[in-house]
RNA sequence: GCGGAUGGCUGGAGGGUCGCUGCAUCACGGCCCUGUUUCGGCAGGCUGGGAUGUGGAGGAAAGUCCGGACUCCAUGAAACGACGGUGCCGGGUAACGCCCGGCGGGGGCAACCCCAGGGAAAGCGCCACAGAAAACAGACUGCCUUUGCCCGCGUGGCAGGGGUGAGGGUGAAACGGUGCGGUAAGAGCGCACCGCGGGGCUGGCAACAGACCCGGCAUGGCAAGCCCCACCGGGAGCAACGCCAAAUAGGGACCUCGCGUGGGCAACCACAGGGCUGUUUCGGCCCGAGACGGUCCGGGUUGGCGGCUAGAGAGCCUCGGGCAACCGGGGUUUGAGAUGAAUGAUCCUUGAAGGGUGGCGACACCCCGAACAGAAUCCGGCUUACAGGCCAUCCGCGCAU
């Protein structure tokens, strides 16, 4: 583990959300059990970790069902860029974010409406 | 021009905005450690985000089917055995089940393509259906001839003797095929050609080919059935493996086998005994009072760094050897290393083929907007997927000259 991030926080006064990448299947799966929000080409599940700290994590699921390899990767590709120009706005701290892709859906819908509709998928997890 | 055959190349393009990641350079911050100090700092290391520059998916990155490199484990010798693989010959290669060149067989007018292509006189097994008969030789039917009897006297019927071997719808496969002669009818019985077997000869490194001589002919097929022969092969894989840090654990229950002898106060020693090394023999190692036996239960299996991308590297040009695969030399250019896993997201322009409408047509307008597909230690192959486009060589047909 990298050496306590909390301790060097203190110094920041508004500093932006630190963003960190969801890794072990146990976060996953405790994700799973919290709120979820869905959207045509995706679905949103949240969880407010309640440790105190600030970091925001995030990560993606995209099974076979999605489809080949290139297909994942592209569906994982667009949930990254949508999210990277969202959360920073839209993200409450202490809060896991995992976005899980949908077959055709998440490639093909128009890129403008799946900002709108992460938009709308925070606000109700957040409500 | 039309139809083919083979080999190869390519795998949308241009731009704007915003990102990800490796490396290099540059300052900046953090402060822990080390060194030093004139106590301000400075140097090294660690670490955090930033700027600039630069690199960043494929021909199959795929399937994970072969072959290697690399790493760890195992590895005493001989003989024997088991298992798996390969299978015409020669060459290439680090190696191969791959590639090249030949040979043999099959297909095609041809270019060319296809072949799991060792052994069936070592043995066992199998050969469906059909057929008189399916494996070793005859039976059945037939053909010829002859004897007797019968009648409605005929190219008749019945019974018997003798001769004969391929005429018998079949079938994947029938004591080799075709023709002529021969005969009562026939038959390699004789002859010619083809096939087959044997022999030496010639050519070839060889697989094999050729002509010649001899033999009337002896060995049905299946080895992607067992098998035999020759050759090859330790096992597991980068989640290998090494290092650092932290945490946890250094277990428990039951069963099986064993707890022997001698010396010594004891530690221990020696010998029995047990276990491992595919088997055996010799040898070696371990245990020796417990087991490097089994079953079940419980706990743990996290993070970082190295391995990690420079090599049997690749592309192009060129010289030499080789029919070729390929080998040797020179020059030049080039070089993804991620790890919830980067190599992109989005917008604009252009846009191949395709589809639709109108038109005799050139064409115009509209729709759709590039196939298969994403490195995971690295190479050499094979296989499979693939929208289009392009090039070279060759073959057949048609037309013109």
């Amino acid at each position: 583990m990298p050496p306590a991030v909390s301790v060097c926080l203190p110094s920041g006064a508004p500093l932006p959300l630190k963003i960190e990448t969801l890794k072990n299947r146990a976060d996953f799966l405790r994700a799973a059990r919290a709120k979820r929000a869905g959207s045509p080409a995706f679905l949103l599940q949240a969880r407010d970790r309640q440790d105190k700290v600030a970091t925001v994590r995030l990560g993606f699921t995209c099974s076979k069902k999605v489809g080949n390899a290139v297909a994942r990767n592209r569906a994982k590709r667009r949930l990254r860029e949508v999210a990277r120009l969202v959360l920073p706005q839209m993200a409450h701290p202490g809060f896991d974010y995992v976005l899980i892709g949908r077959a055709t859906e998440t490639a093909a819908r128009d890129f403008a409406l799946l900002q709108q509709d992460l938009s709308k998928a925070l606000a109700k997890v957040h409500a």
